[in-house]
DNA sequence: ATCAGTATGCTAAAAATCTAGCATGTAGGT
DNA sequence: ACCTACATGCTAGATTTTTAGCATACTGAT
């Protein structure tokens, strides 16, 4: 059983709430990110943000023409599946049928009989493939 | 499509660790708290934090003898359903389907063969209820 | 060439978070 | 009854986070 989590990088609040923007959005600029911010702050501030988290390396900018580009530095693939795990862990005992149930039983999540099949399949290739 | 995101409290660094302990635990001590944060800041400064939490609600404590016990106010499914489908919007689109396939897909997982049939299980079952 | 609009860089300071330490109280063993 | 071990309450200070604003630069249209 593991001891200590280290899961997911522990950011500010407002770090926090910036990064997951740009997974969401792939990437952005600050504008775009102030907009999508619930509780957005000034434009100025964003930027500021978005500064400190290329300072430690969290974000990574491209320039297109005038304006910066910022996107996440660690891969989706491996950010989400952390932040998965992470979740699962803390609610879950590290069981993802165990989410999956609470997912199931939400009725507002609505799942589609087409997601329902997805999932269905990727179990079957589980089974092959899980050695 | 949503536009704003206020899923999940929003929580500085140290009191989302702390509250994600005690989601993980059911309820505990500050020292167990204490004990099961990666970086962890002295005794009192978790007995701070939690008498914080405390105070915004997001917290509560009952007695045993002479210690306090600490349990989160909200209720471990509503809690779950809200971070997992936060993680969902941030990296998966909002699919389950897709959270599925990163765990699957995801050697290091290794998810047996009891949580494969147990999902088929909530599938079926899922197709029923459905509306 | 100039002007309006929109960007960034930087800095300073307000606000919030995080931390430690001391004072005090209680349970239990001797 | 007393002492030890371990709790909590509280307060004040250090640190980090968060914020705004000013100076400056670039783009494109007139």
């Amino acid at each position: 059983m593991a001891e200590k989590y280290t899961t997911v990088p522990i950011l500010s609040r407002r770090e926090r709430q910036i990064l997951d923007v740009l997974f969401r959005r792939k990437e952005a600029t600050a504008l775009e990110i102030q907009a999508e911010l619930a509780d957005a702050p000034s434009y100025s501030t964003v930027r500021a943000l978005l500064r400190i988290l290329e300072d430690k390396g969290h974000v990574h900018h491209r320039e297109d023409g005038p304006r910066y580009i910022y996107l996440p530095v660690v891969a989706p693939a491996e950010a989400s599946r952390s932040a998965l795990r992470h979740v699962l862990d803390t609610f879950f005992e590290g069981s993802a049928a165990g989410a999956m149930a609470a997912l199931l039983g939400d009725n507002g999540a609505a799942i589609t009989e087409d997601e329902l099949k997805r999932m269905e399949t990727l179990i079957a290739k589980a089974r092959k493939g899980g050695k």
